[in-house]
RNA sequence: GCGGGCGUGGCGGAAUGGUAGACGCAACGGACUUAAAAUCCGUAGGGCGCAAGCCCGUGCUGGUUCGAGUCCAGCCGCCCGCACCA
């Protein structure tokens, strides 16, 4: 046997991946006797090369489908492509070729790149969303949605670019110009189908509870997002006028200190103001040109424009207010009109100072003198230790109290509801995009909207498109548009618009259980596979991919597809990997593979030598050039060097410092253990000689106990995501295993010999899941004809785990004195008079009495003076 | 503004309220080598001391406790998410 070769992970990697593929290794089978897991990474855009946030994602994916299969559960573990979207028609567009040759050349370059990493995935099941195979079922799922009325079409305002012909959202509008094209955005009025995903708003917020497998902040910031609060529609009387304004209000216990009305630009009678005063049509035209970046809104002042008309207050006999168009009422929210309080309200005082409104103070501090309280330029917010004043029949109450007696007032009055509101909208589906899953309805003069029949699906896309002019080329393919309603017979239109791509993410990992049924999902597979035990991902999808996905298992229970709620019972949000920056002298930033060390360890470039400012570390962006390309780490010390430094230093959950000096580190260790396992297994057994002894004496006691301690505790710290711990472990066990001496020939023994090669087949088991071609290949250099990768994870004997000594140490008044090594689980008196022996313990006593001593067994003692 | 997280050696990080700094990286000393690399052995929070040992030390200030990195209160700093949501 050659042992003193390096470890060539090339060939061994390339070695073994082929050996699992050809042997299928990892092909998942619906097993009814075994129990199931199902590992997911959340699936990549094909954007053509992986970069070192999928190396960690599918690392630590890989790490627990492996450990779950040797840990004996049927396990799936798929992979497929999140493929539509708007990078590939931008590419179309710069670069002349078509989206989908694009997609799938990216697709199969980054699936080489995932091969190459030798994760356990099951190939067979790959799907990419924008295989007419995937989209044909989800526009199933659209019309059984459509057919639920769970999908509707209806007008929205959305942010519309005039040059690029197109729909922006949100963040894609930068101080109210488009992101590509600069121009100012519009808001206009579009139809768009929308998904109801406001009908299961109050179900996913109260399922979030059960979902103790997620971490605590994304369900947290699922919960606000979802936004509910409860409080009270009340309506207006208009002086003059037989119609009411309906305002919504979560403080109509501060209704006495209401001192104006605030609309919507967009609410009707703001429009109506507008028609008939052209002042008015000018400040709601101002309000709409506004921009919707956050910038804007943020440093926007407080506006108003005053409509002339005048409400009644519900409760004060004469007393009117006045009714303002205002800037910073949201049409979506609730009625989109208000009563505006500025006494306790930060906007409604900003608002009131400004146009010179009664700021009345209603809710005082019980302590207060409420004759005397007065309100700066800070609203008063509080609610508790507080009572109403100034404020009639609420005078002394709680808050509490208060909107419970004004809701009382007002609904037995019929002119109140109490009404819970959302600040979850529906989602708006619609992309005026080509590279996306066509929408498979047709607007028929007669019939509207008609949705296409079943056995006409898939509604494909058309290849024949150009990128030549902004906006979507289907709008211009009149051969594809055009289509004979369904329903009557009479020459109509497609749909244009295509989905969302959030909406292919949002049952993918559905599809896998069968990704080639002829149904959206195979029953039998879905009740075996679902939920995903265990989901990974950035933090980054935290609220829209996960709350669509939760949208959708809910609705495609309702049509029938499924029976259970939530997608994912486990959830694992990991941090992101980062790295140094840097920018040479004229500010431009650099590669980290142009930066180099001169002689006295300034950082320069490698051309020209001139000096490079390192910046502080960021998550790898292309945009500031601090990355790593993966593929060139693999090329050079093979995947397992990176996926164990991917798994060495940081917490999963926590950022991640790419780092060369850990990167050779890894490497470094790799290749020990490679030696090292070689170099020990010329004293080993032979592969399933004999048994160790049970609990064997001495040096081999020793290395046996070390063993099965790190069989647990690496067992215990993989389940908890605490994989840092692992390779910890891993590490110390590896420094006992290289400190074992060879005997000497009179006490060599079968018996040492079993223990040693224990110890050995341990270490390879437990790295398997971390550095699996490493591991594959020292399994079969161990004397194993059978993979490694089909081999059960070994089983600690509990006998073997505890200690058979304890160091504890010695306190005198809290702080340490001294160490004892006792017995584990000694009798306390001994423990105690063990510790007072102890001559410098006894000297820092001196001739003080001991008035105490604790005795926390096999932890610590503390003598108190 | 609201919500969440974090603050420990030169660095990444360990530590059920019980010996702070496991493990790794970087560093330093030594062995091997003509030399270097690789490898192996050793040192290592700061300070004082020949040593035994002592003092200080987990962002800051207090508190609870026999004992606090850990629990509580109040600050400071950094990061993330959300945000005219009435």
């Amino acid at each position: 046997m050659n042992t003193s070769a390096r470890y060539d992970a090339q060939e061994t990697e390339a070695k073994w991946q082929r050996v699992w593929a050809e042997r299928r290794t990892f092909e998942a089978s619906e097993d009814p006797g075994r129990r199931k897991y199902y590992v997911l990474e959340m699936f990549p855009y094909p954007s053509g090369r992986i970069h070192m946030g999928h190396v960690r994602n599918y690392t630590l994916g890989d790490v627990v489908a492996r450990y779950k299969r040797a840990k004996g559960f049927s396990v799936l573990h798929p992979m497929g492509w999140d493929a539509f979207g708007l990078p590939a028609e931008n590419a179309a567009r710069d670069q002349g070729v078509h989206p989908a040759a694009w997609t799938y050349d990216n697709i199969a370059n980054m699936r080489d790149e995932l091969k190459a990493m030798g994760l356990s995935l099951d190939w067979s099941r790959e799907l990419a969303t924008c295989h007419p195979g995937y989209y044909e079922q989800q526009q199933k799922l659209f019309l059984d949605m459509y057919e639920a009325d769970l999908v509707y079409q209806r007008e929205s305002w959305v942010n519309w670019d005039p040059v690029d012909h197109t729909v922006l959202a949100n963040e894609q509008v930068i101080e109210g110009r488009g992101w590509r094209s600069g121009a100012l955005v519009e808001k206009r009025e579009l139809s768009q189908w929308f998904f109801r995903i406001t009908a299961f708003a109050d179900d996913l917020l109260e399922a979030l509870e059960a979902l103790d497998r997620w971490p605590p902040q994304v369900r947290t910031m699922q919960r606000n997002w979802i936004g509910r609060s409860e409080g009270l529609t009340m309506s207006f009387e208009i002086v003059g006028r037989d119609d009411g304004l309906d305002v919504y209000t979560t403080r109509h216990d501060t209704i006495f200190g209401a001192s104006f009305m605030a609309l919507s630009a967009d609410h009707p009678l703001a429009s109506e103001a507008a028609d008939r005063d052209p002042g008015a049509a000018e400040f709601v035209a101002e309000c709409r040109r506004m921009g919707t970046s956050e910038e804007a809104i943020e440093t926007a002042e407080k506006k108003g424009y005053d409509t002339g008309l005048r409400v009644r207050h519900p409760f004060v006999e004469g007393r009117e207010l006045p009714v303002y168009i205002a800037n910073f009422v949201l049409m979506e929210y609730g009625t989109g009109a208000i009563f505006g309080c500025p006494a306790h309200d930060q906007r409604d005082l900003d608002f009131a100072r400004q146009y010179g409104l009664p700021v009345l103070p209603v809710v005082v501090p019980e302590d207060a003198d409420a004759a005397r309280f007065r309100v700066g330029d800070e609203a008063y917010l509080d609610v508790r230790n507080v009572v109403l004043a100034n404020s009639r029949f609420l005078d002394g109450l709680s808050v509490d109290a208060a909107k419970e007696a004004v809701a009382e007032r007002l609904e037995s009055a019929g002119r109140g509801k109490r009404t819970v509101n959302y600040r979850l909208r529906d989602w708006g589906a619609s992309r005026q995009r080509y590279w996306g899953c066509p929408i498979p309805m047709i607007h028929c003069g007669d019939c509207g909207i008609v949705p296409v029949p079943e056995e006409d699906l898939p509604v494909l896309l058309p290849e024949d498109v150009t990128f030549d002019k902004p906006g979507n080329p289907l709008d211009d393919h009149m051969a594809w548009r055009r289509v004979d309603c369904p329903a009557c017979g009479k020459p109509s239109l497609r749909e244009t618009d295509t989905l969302d791509t959030f909406v292919d993410s949002s049952w993918y990992f559905a599809r896998f259980c069968s990704p080639r049924a002829d149904a959206p999902v195979d029953e039998t597979a879905i009740r075996y596979w679902m939920p995903v035990d265990q989901y990974i991902g950035g933090i980054e999808h935290a609220i829209l991919h996960l709350l669509y996905s939760r949208f959708f298992m809910r609705a495609m229970g309702r049509c029938g597809h499924l029976e259970f709620d939530e997608p994912f019972s486990g959830l694992f949000t990991q941090g992101m990997v980062c790295h140094e920056t840097y920018r040479d002298g004229d500010g431009n930033w650099r590669y980290p593979e142009e930066v180099t060390r001169d002689p006295s360890g300034r950082p320069v470039l490698a051309e020209s030598g001139l000096p490079v400012e390192i910046g502080r570390s960021e998550s790898m962006s292309k945009s500031k050039k601090n990355v790593v390309d993966p593929s060139s780490i693999i090329g050079r010390y093979g995947a397992d060097t990176a996926r164990w430094f991917m798994l060495s230093d940081s917490p999963p959950e926590r950022d991640l410092e790419w780092t060369d000096a850990g990167v050779s580190g890894a490497w470094r260790f790799v290749q020990r253990l490679w030696r090292l396992v070689q170099e020990l297994s010329v004293h080993a057994g032979e592969a399933g000689a004999g048994r160790p002894p049970a609990v064997p004496e001495g040096p081999d006691g020793e290395l046996r106990r070390a063993a099965h301690r790190t069989v647990a505790a690496v067992g215990d710290d993989i389940e908890a995501f605490r994989f840092n711990k692992a390779v910890a472990r891993i590490h110390e066990f590896v420094n006992v295993l290289g400190s074992w001496t060879p005997p000497g020939r009179a006490e060599r023994s079968d018996e040492a010999a079993a223990v040693l090669r224990e110890a050995l087949e341990a270490v390879v088991q437990l790295i398997g899941p971390m550095t699996p071609h490493v591991a594959e290949e020292l399994w079969r250099r161990l004397g194993h004809e059978t993979l490694l990768a089909d081999t059960p994870w070994p089983t600690a004997d509990p006998e073997l785990i505890e200690e058979e000594s304890v160091t504890i140490g010695i306190q005198v008044s809290g702080k340490l004195r001294g160490t004892i090594e006792v017995a584990r689980d000694s009798d306390e008196a001994l423990v105690r008079e063990a510790a007072l022996a102890h001559a410098n313990v006894r000297r820092n006593i001196g001739d003080r009495t001991v008035r105490k001593v604790i005795v926390v067994p096999n932890r610590i003692v503390n003598v108190v003076l």
